[in-house]
DNA sequence: CTAATGACCATTA
DNA sequence: ATAATGGCCATTA
């Protein structure tokens, strides 16, 4: 584990549930605006996974970042339609709009923390 | 150590 | 409006 992953864990677990966030808008926050790229290798290698335990404190909440067309690029490292599908499921639970098309709807795209 | 890769983004054509 | 290009950063081979 290193600073840089350590950031990008505690961004993203500030998302407000039934929000989503961009990678560009967590980058921001770590302070790295340009950084967006490895925020996403960041996630993708998540070690705490909403599937790892949802009421752990360390749970980072992956599912809720979205690029910024509002699609849902990848969930544990997979990017197949079943992933997708999971996710997509997640979010709406939490409250979380979806357009016709499957993209996250822009009004819940949470741009600042 | 260097080179290639990717769950991105902004800028052109 | 969509499609292609270049740059960015950390990780991985």
């Amino acid at each position: 584990m290193n600073d840089f992953a350590e950031l990008v864990y505690t961004a993203t677990r500030k998302i407000p549930e039934g929000k989503v966030c961009t990678y560009g808008a967590v980058a921001k926050e770590i302070g790295n605006p340009k950084a967006a790229r490895a925020v996403g290798a960041v996630l993708k290698k998540n070690p705490y996974g909403i599937e790892s335990g949802c009421n752990s404190d360390q749970m980072v909440p992956c599912h809720r970042v979205v690029n910024m067309k509002g699609e849902l690029t990848g969930f544990f490292g997979k990017t197949d339609e079943a992933a997708f599908e999971r996710k997509r499921n997640l979010l709406e639970k939490e409250g979380v709009d979806f357009n016709t098309d499957g993209k996250v709807s822009q009004c819940c795209i949470h741009r600042k923390f």
